[in-house]
DNA sequence: TTGTACGCGTTATCAC
DNA sequence: GTGATAACGCGTACAA
């Protein structure tokens, strides 16, 4: 497996004159074996340089203690962020993780997937949004995702609908007499699309003028932003002398609008209120801090873990593998209220010390 | 190894009434057996739904194509990127990768080697700056480093001097009479200490007027706000009525300070230039774009990966393992111009289309 | 408490 | 071009 000879259970058991098996237990099971033969093997492993080769015991007994991990992208913080959360799980669980960016391609991704089931992954854990989740089910191993697609699969999703009931009440809250909500117009079928729907039903429930702006916000800062100055444009227009309560998509939405804002008037106008979403670091290095809502990753990501490892658990105790039902999570969002909307009535939450 | 007992190679023999050998070479060396029997055993494997399992290759044949990763932590945008820029080296040479967080925790990190090593990664890219370099080599597998200490391991570094050179020469290009740099107090001894070292050299052969600012700037934004308001302060009392051109140790500097700015005056004064350093995302998004310099993350990551698996291969051929001399590359920046300086003589480099 | 013997699924080394 | 057979390093009945 490398240069030199290893050293192997064979060697230490011919040095101290035990049993293979006996040097397995001593790993597996050393309380089957007396104190003094323990520190005997001890000091042979010291003595001979021994180094455990986890790939031999895979084989052994089938358990690989691996996880695969598909992520769209890390550019994006929310992926990264959640992927650092994933990662970070091995010191509850000891799995170790076998990542794999798919880009949001439907074609590699599978192939990603063929690659880690010859790795003999014992989960799987989705965030990309490509391969429908009835495929995912077929793998015949654990599989959790994370805001996607997740019918028949277990799942860990955001309360989006929470998100934007919670961005409509604090915006009404804050004396806005409009209430306008940005996005982006591809975002129905995705989980987001809860956002949308929580805040027109707040209004429409307690009869707060609203406007939904549903445009193609492109992909990139370069593309969002002029799309957001003719928004912008058109809300400057239409809604003149209102106090204007806007809940972006996104952070990276409300930066943009905030700083075309900034640009324009020097500062931050009373007649605008800002929500964003997502807590991604623009959120607090903003020119004036954005308030926003938080998708609580830490939990997200803990949850996914945990889940799969129960039903990894699963796996391991009964033979006839009966398909279990999926499991669904949701977490409830977090406000996070800063300088774009005045402070009062929210939870404020620091999620990292960074 | 899962749940039903999986297909293998015995079986594929059996139904076909080849070897298993010749089933191992329809996969390794298809050209040795005719195109008719290549054909029945594909047929046979897709009949029986033969899944490949590379754990068993790998004890065999001793290659895992396992490469373990550790990142100081995936908050940072800096970190992130260059693990997705590793990952994506998987369509060139088919590496798998391990990756543990270490959050600089010297002890964590060393249990993280283990469990890699125990998996037999075949090499191993540390971007974390705990574990002295003398110890990486003496794991006897190839190591590289990116931007940390690496006297004896193989490493991939950004011309940091470089950086703060350019820095200089643009700011005074730019008719600042006044060069500042604002760097944390704990930089040296890191390979960023070259930005301060490019940076005060150009000033004194150029006889530029200069001032370094190293202070403690804490580690989260919260600490760093106040610190640079000091900072800040300190600068606009001391040269007032001059072109003041601030080279920041990094684009959330550069940020704090802008946004410092544009809260006391409306706008970026005139008499401030600003360099930001990573071309992190704040550094496009902040109110006014600020002027950086990137660090090539795509070339450092590509040369990384190259690099080791040269050393890896090496690895194979011969079996007296000489201990080939560390390889240490250096990658130059890119200045970026955007808003916070004028633009002129600046090479704009797009490094991603999001 | 310890040992024997075999299995895990593939590749390597010879033969033929 | 193809096949036996022995590794690879460890786990695990079962036996003692």
């Amino acid at each position: 497996m490398g240069k030199n000879k290893n050293v192997t259970f064979n060697d230490i058991a011919e040095y101290t004159h035990f049993s293979k098996t006996t040097i397995s237990r001593y790993f597996n099971n050393p309380d089957s074996l007396t104190l003094e033969n323990q520190q005997i093997i001890a000091d042979a492993l010291e003595k001979l340089g021994y180094k455990e080769n986890k790939v031999a015991r895979i084989l052994a007994n089938g358990k690989t203690e691996f996880i695969g991990v598909i992520v769209p992208d890390l550019y994006h913080h929310y992926y990264s962020e959640i992927l650092d959360q994933i990662l970070a799980t091995y010191e509850t669980y000891g799995y170790k993780f076998l990542v794999f960016i798919g880009n949001e391609h439907e074609e590699t991704e599978r192939r990603y997937i063929e690659e880690l089931m010859a790795y003999k992954i014992e989960g799987l854990i989705i965030l990309s949004h490509t391969i429908p989740s009835k495929e995912l089910a077929d793998l015949n191993i654990p599989v959790v995702t994370i805001e996607r697609e997740d019918e028949f699969v277990s799942s860990v999703n955001t309360d989006n609908y929470a998100g934007g009931h919670d961005a409509a009440i604090l915006l009404a809250d804050h004396g806005c007499d409009v209430l306008l909500h940005i996005n982006s117009n591809s975002c129905k079928g995705t989980p987001s699309y809860g956002r949308v729907q929580g805040f027109t039903d707040v209004c429409r429930d307690k009869g707060l003028y609203h406007e939904v702006f549903l445009r193609n916000l492109g992909v990139d800062y370069t593309a969002t932003y002029p799309a957001l100055v003719s928004i912008m444009d058109e809300i400057e227009n239409k809604y003149p002398g209102h106090r204007k309560g806007i809940f972006a998509s996104n952070d990276n939405v409300a930066n943009i609008i905030l700083n075309i804002l900034v640009r324009k008037y020097g500062t931050l106008p009373d007649s605008y209120q800002i929500i964003g979403f997502d807590n991604s670091p623009i959120s607090r290095e903003a020119v004036f801090p954005i308030t926003t809502i938080a998708q609580k990753i830490d939990v997200l990501a803990n949850e996914a873990v945990s889940i799969l490892v129960a039903e990894m658990n699963e796996r391991k105790k009964r033979r006839p593998v009966l398909s279990q039902q999926p499991v669904h999570k949701t977490i409830p969002p977090v406000l996070i209220c800063r300088e774009t909307t005045e402070g009062h009535n929210c939870f404020i939450e620091n999620k990292r010390s960074h």
